[in-house]
DNA sequence: GACGAATTGGACAAGAGTGTCTAATTTTGT
DNA sequence: ACAAAATTAGACACTCTTGTCCAATTCGTC
């Protein structure tokens, strides 16, 4: 809003900064406490604001904690779609690009801060907020599966894939880059690299073991190998 | 609550029968409202008792909610090992056989009441109390995945399946078989029959395609016709 | 029927948290 | 530098909750 007024450095800082240091600690301190556990006075503090600037800019505890969800909403939607982009459509290596891809997706919209705080906060508070979870259903998961399903599909019509049903491969494959992460999320952690990159490898092997077609040649060689046929 | 006043029937009614009630409507509402959220005025009326009963229980409301995790740990743990010796050890029909496995493991034990509560609790609640976490950690996830690893091994020694590394094999089972639940699971709802077996059927189908061997007849038939080899 | 233990309902103090208000101070725009 | 707007710190009333205490009642047992 009021962009690059002063001279350098830090244009932005009172009105607008503010009300977004403020919904940032919100989201941190909603999520460690649940709702009902917050204290206003720990996010005021938390946000280097004093508690009156808080209710100024949201009036109210629920008010705030629906701005805190709509904007995790917002940002990790648009984080799923970017990297949805980035979806190999035309796959050099197959098996690589889509270790790539997931890591990509397990990286930036699963395992970051947005990503983990709106899980938490869905699961904890999504029962006592039916239209916010709605909305985020809506425009969440249900968007990211379509999506992803029309990019198999795509890869399937190319040949690169054999699959049925492509919202079924779109969730599965997303279930399988996961498996390995469940106790890290079950901890609210934040897995490693490592982790993330072994879970990924192996939920893609997988996948395309189920979905590949035996032309891939370094993937043919490696289930023959494995099945034995 | 004046049940079974005759004669026989309900020997140990009052002390013990209390207690389970009280610790069964905390888990309830711990579970709706988080552990700050709950109202021991409520847990006292939602199990018929009064609140000094409560406290003449459990002493604290942070000794009801350690008594709470400790029942649902203990009971999920049970039943997921009952479940597992129900394992396809001898299959007749590979594919039927897993399928209702993964039936009877999603519904006893992981849609049941006392797995979503203790999931929902862990979730919330798991790094306020770390000790009890580690618990749960080392007697739940951590022994049914080796214990199902081991499962998958014998299959795979006996020549049903082409597994490379059962351990990993174990986790993708479960992340398939529960794919297309992670939406009810969010919503903290229960997913109908329909959907699980649904869930479980095509988790299967992938597993096989994934790991199962050329072998098995209808699988073998299945598998070339999807996939045109 | 009687005795002892458990249960009940209610009152109670203590503490914590929300949301409001106000006066003083700081920041921003002109 | 000046005026308007925003921020701050503190006090405040109000509500809610925890945990304790107690007298009356009920329940289980002998």
């Amino acid at each position: 809003m009021k962009l690059g007024v002063s001279p350098d450095t830090f244009p932005p800082r009172s009105h607008e900064a503010k009300r977004i240091s403020v919904v940032g600690a919100a989201a941190s301190v909603f999520c460690r406490e649940g709702f009902a556990g917050a204290n206003i006075d720990l996010i005021a503090a938390e946000a280097g604001v004093s508690r009156q600037t808080v209710y100024n800019h949201h009036g109210d505890k629920e008010k705030l904690f629906v701005a805190v969800v709509r904007d995790l909403t917002e940002r990790c939607n648009a984080g799923i779609f970017a990297t949805i982009a980035t979806f190999p459509d035309q796959p050099g290596n197959l098996e690589a690009d889509l270790i790539g891809f997931a890591m990509r997706m397990n990286r930036n919209c699963i395992c970051n801060r947005d990503g983990r705080f709106l899980r938490k906060l869905i699961q904890t508070e999504g029962e006592r907020y039916p239209e916010l979870f709605a909305e985020w259903r809506e425009q969440g998961p249900g968007r990211t599966w379509s999506a992803l399903a029309a990019r198999f599909a795509r890869l399937a019509y190319a040949g690169h894939l054999a699959i049925k049903d492509p919202d079924v491969a779109a969730r599965q494959f997303l279930a399988l880059i996961n498996a390995e992460l469940q106790i890290s999320f079950m901890l609210g952690g934040m897995p490693d690299d490592e982790e993330v990159l072994q879970s990924a490898t192996n939920g893609v092997r997988t996948f395309l073991s189920a979905f590949g077609r035996q032309k891939s040649a370094s993937h043919a060689a490696r289930k023959s190998a494995l099945v034995g046929a």
